[in-house]
DNA sequence: CTTATAATTCGATATTACTAGAATAATAGT
DNA sequence: ACTATTATTCTAGTAATATCGAATTATAAG
């Protein structure tokens, strides 16, 4: 990955709104959840809802389906499983590493 | 690790320059750099780095320990992994998950 | 065609971030 | 004291972000 995309990923997870967000995704699994019910949850009013997916969205963090008028969306668990690893990538040549549990 | 301060961090290592100054902290170990080497590697004009680098100290990520007039960094490794854990905290309900490997 | 639902885009405002030169502070050597 | 070094703070201009009501689009149902 990147520098500039990775920077882009932190960058909207930095965000406590989107980050709430992400969770959420992260938590319900591969099915997802709507746009609405991410709403309800959340209590977002709906157009600053809809800015925060499009940015998640934007960086490759969630992905969206379509069915019929209800939009889903789900984590890109294996965008996230490479972030985290660009994150350390530099790690491992040292005695105090994140890496050392493994 | 409080969602808000979790989104400090990734805010924190969510631009470019940050996350180069970030990386590079990760890579040379424990011992850290001082504000000047980094600045010589980096090629970042000196207030724009100290702007960066009071933010990742901030942030928690890095920390700082003076010798006489040089100040030396190092990243905080122990926060870095507690905020990788708590961005996979509600992930293994699922079957596709980013733990899966270990 | 009309109405309802789901979600986005528009528009406008307020706040915050980024950048970097100039000035300042802190420490050290002569 | 004077000068050099290291790094921060001041200041200011520019750009980007966050928020959310109102208007709009897209789809569906009667």
């Amino acid at each position: 990955m990147k520098l500039e995309n990775a920077a882009r990923q932190l960058e909207a997870l930095g965000n406590p709104t989107r980050l709430a967000i992400y969770r959420d995704l992260i938590g319900v699994g591969p099915r997802g959840s709507s746009v609405g019910e991410i709403r309800n949850k959340l209590e977002i009013p709906a157009s600053t809802l809809s800015h925060h997916i499009a940015r998640l969205v934007q960086a490759g963090l969630i992905s969206q389906e379509r069915d019929s008028r209800t939009l889903y969306c789900k984590a890109d668990f294996l965008n996230m499983d490479d972030l985290m690893k660009f994150l350390v990538e530099n790690c491992c040549a040292e005695d105090s590493c994140i890496n050392v549990s493994d």
